[in-house]
DNA sequence: ATAATATTGATTTTCATTTTCAATTTCAAG
DNA sequence: CTTGAAATTGAAAATGAAAATCAATATTAT
């Protein structure tokens, strides 16, 4: 999905719960759109401080917890007390390993492990709506 | 393992970072060691005070962090805000599912899992630590 | 007994997140 | 184009859990 259309969707969610397209909501929306990683709060004031001196902190907390609501945005938390922002990826739902020593965060998907978890929790009697799995170790470049 | 042969551990282990064994820290790790769910510091500490008045949290935060450094106590984040604590499993890791509704917390291990993150990680040229697993849902009471 | 060292618990600090609020902006109606 | 209601903004304050501080107290070895 590129950035127009999801900006098309962040404007009709506005829509649907009353709330006004603004410049400093689209600037930040095409901001983050634009970015790959798993970026923090405080990583994406700076990128919209760039280019718009003015944009405080709240807005982009603000921001953020729209995108997030509309399913743009997945906020994550992997651990370092900071919550961490990306993209809906494209090609659906995956997981994470993040290197102790570096931080270097890779993704992977594995159908079998979700198949899993739903099984695992149906012999419990629960039913999954969704999970968090996370891998932590040493990445290729810290052995 | 019985409640005493934990003491006699962490016992040896404040020995080897020349810290002593008083009063307060037995008493703590021995409610810790009797409870059998995933507690939080306030919970922990209300259970201390039953008996004990004159404990203060600061003592039960820092008792924790010795249980768990020396690895008798697990530390968990069921993304509630709180950490949470629970004893070493007999029975090796487990994995948690957690209702969405009630918040009851159920326990699971499933080795093909694990294995399978393995050789996830394996394929991306990472080598995994730990990780942290945990389905959210609902349980067999909230359907 | 003495001195060195560790512990305690109240308090303060830290820090990310969330809320508040007065000023500003947006937008539909006249 | 005005007007006024409603939403937005950004600075600042509040929140809350975790971590650190510190003076008073307790422990230990000599
Ligand atoms: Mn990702
Ligand atoms: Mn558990
Ligand atoms: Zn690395
Ligand atoms: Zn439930």
């Amino acid at each position: 999905m590129d950035s127009v259309s999801k900006m098309d969707i962040l404007k009709s969610y506005l829509e649907t719960k009353g709330l006004k397209s603004t410049s400093q909501r689209d600037y930040i929306a095409d901001i983050f759109f634009k970015t790959n990683t798993h970026i923090s709060l405080e990583e994406l004031l700076k990128k919209v401080k760039r280019k718009n001196t003015n944009i405080g902190y709240a807005t982009v907390y603000r921001t953020m917890r729209l995108l997030t609501e509309c399913g743009l945005a997945i906020s994550r938390q992997f651990g370092d007390g900071q919550t961490r922002y990306e993209n809906l990826p494209e090609d659906g739902h995956h997981d994470h390993i993040i290197c102790i020593k570096c931080s270097k965060i890779a993704e992977f998907q594995n159908q079998k492990i979700e198949q899993l978890q739903v099984e695992a929790a149906k012999k419990l009697g629960f039913t999954v709506v969704n999970h968090k799995l996370e891998l932590y170790g040493y990445c290729p470049d810290c052995v």
